[in-house]
DNA sequence: TCCTAAGCGAGACGGTACGTCCCGTCTTTAG
DNA sequence: CTAAAGACGGGACGTACCGTCTCGCTTAGGA
């Protein structure tokens, strides 16, 4: 991991910062995350390598600053949950676009490599998270103290941990392909999560 | 990815094979999956390069391999969920168990890498969910049916589904280290899941 | 260089050697003599490797072997350079001939790989020198012995080293391909040996 | 053979390729040319192999230029041979320097590997001979013209021809150790030369 | 308006690992 | 009980990238 002299962000060429995310994403869109190197993102955004390693310090944080540079965009005003004031209804939702994301082709690769990468390279998980999921799971704690506030969802819940109840399991099929992510299983996870696995009485 | 005329199996060197698994599993736990190389792994276990590429496609399918050697020889007699007629308990055991596991460094840094891979690369996803994921997974539906049985678990609900509410939550707190991975996160899981996070009427 | 213990050469199988033979003399032609190995030629012979290994020292071994045996054929009843008489047409007939025989592929390939390898390793150049040259040579010194008695080459004059100044210039500009291997040259270099460089008084 | 897009031959490193030079050189003289490999000539000067792969072909080509470099460095000024006036005397001077040349062991094993590796390999006999050998022949060629021109020489023999008849038989000694390679052979070679192997009238 | 220092494209460099080929030895198996 | 078949430890091959470096060339901004 290089960087000795810090470079002056000011005279930053834009250009080529988002040549070198384009290139990036379409790469690992394209032969995939471990056959993308860096001398074939420099070579494809038409960019000296010098010029990446200057501003990044690995193929992973390149990756991560692209997605986040798409995301942010894709995510324009979506700072909230839905509240129609059915709890269960609105997470069904939620769950059903966040499996049609995981499904979508542009996503998947990206994201795909960033999970893998942050599985292994803990320093990458930990901008991985903050950047990425943290902000979206915070979004399910608001939602879920809404719910609480108005007898939807037991009080004495942890709505992070809650969270992970309903989270948990669609990364769990999209990580390792257990199984298929559907719509029918995002309303079954919910429903479980809602209602417990035990009978009621 | 090569392998073009196939060796003859009968005639393999199990001491060669042997020598291979441990050197791997040394290197992955001490310098990591990604600078363990498979000249690393044949110069520790005294053994050509080609021995390797001979019976193995790729670097992460000889971690599979030596991972479910040491977890077969670990897994002696377990072939079944703790069945103590109260299932909140023996879930809470099993998950406890679990984020035990997948605290301890022996385990930690090969079954990470192999995650990482899988996320990345679906052949080996492919086998390392039949082999390594779903037989464990298997002892969850087990149990959940024979709660079932007796009354402990909704008749309704897919048992399937139902372990990953159970399983789901710690797997997304292990691979990408959100947050701690702890017995009382554990027991909290179980307990949401089983009851559920909507009040109880 | 291998062997240890000498195998009981009575038991050898002439089927595999003659097959060995075929092998190599067909892939130095095919491909070259570097790209000819020991496994090509075991294989293409249908022959295990270790039946060359038992027999012979190394690759280039096995050529000579290969080459003397369909020299030796070949050269039935050649044992002696013409004699008409006339020395200078003599040895015009003989040059022309190796002119010839150096000229053709399948003596070519062969016997080029076999002086290469000599030229750099001194312990075949001197069962190459004595199998292949010397014989031939020694016909030149018999052919100029001859000469002398008649008078129509100097007494004072030592056929072993007479017979350098016809095949040397042959040789090198065969071996070094300088320039034009021809009739006409060797004509030349017959005539101005005889005669010599200097103006006749 | 290797090499598609063509390096910038301006911005090559002269401390590098000098390096090279060196080791190749060093390592053929102290283990033999075939024991000589790219990597070991690269570890031995300090280099990425890729250096030696970007700038020459072959092993042999690194050994052609190391060699011309020193030869270069050597023949400092000797662009005529000597002419006293007697060409017999002239010739034997310098037949005994070759031959105290082709004994020198500095001088024997780049030549000889060279050599070897020309008779099998046409691209490189072409090489070699341009650079190292027709540049000394033609020395003899402008020698014996001026003996024609002052009557030492038959004024109708083709000095190109005439001159094999003194270099070929040295080679054909030095090349295939048939024979020891001593002054008084040299002087054999030139008086047999000269004045022929017919009696003289 | 020029000077100078930075970012930039390009790509050579010392390295490391790749996956392949073949070496020469050793072992197994089928005739 | 011989030899084909071929697995083995080893080493070099030629390639692909790594991360660093040096080269000219813009391209500002301060003098």
């Amino acid at each position: 991991m290089p960087q000795s002299r810090k470079p002056d962000s000011s005279r930053r060429s834009e250009r080529s910062r988002r040549a070198i995310y384009d290139a990036a994403l379409a790469l690992v869109g394209e032969v995939g995350y471990t056959r993308t190197t860096i001398e074939g993102i420099a070579a494809r955004a038409g960019v000296g390598k010098q010029t990446i390693y200057r501003w990044w310090p690995s193929k992973a944080a390149v990756l991560l600053e692209a997605f986040l540079d798409v995301a942010e965009q894709a995510a324009r005003g979506e700072h909230e949950l839905p509240d129609t004031g059915d709890l269960e209804q609105d997470l069904k939702l939620v769950l059903r676009a966040t499996v049609d994301e995981l499904n979508s082709p542009v996503y998947d690769a990206p994201a795909r490599a960033l999970a893998a990468e942050s599985v292994v390279d803990p320093a990458l998980a930990a901008r991985f998270v903050e950047k990425v999921l943290e902000p979206q799971l915070e979004l399910y704690v608001h939602r879920l103290r809404g719910a609480q506030d108005v007898g939807q969802a037991s009080p004495g819940v942890d709505p992070r941990i809650a969270l992970e109840l309903l989270v948990g399991p669609l990364a769990h099929r999209w990580l390792l392909r257990t199984l298929p992510l559907t719509h029918e299983y995002a309303d079954r996870v919910v429903e479980y999560a809602l209602h417990g696995l035990a009978p009621r009485p």
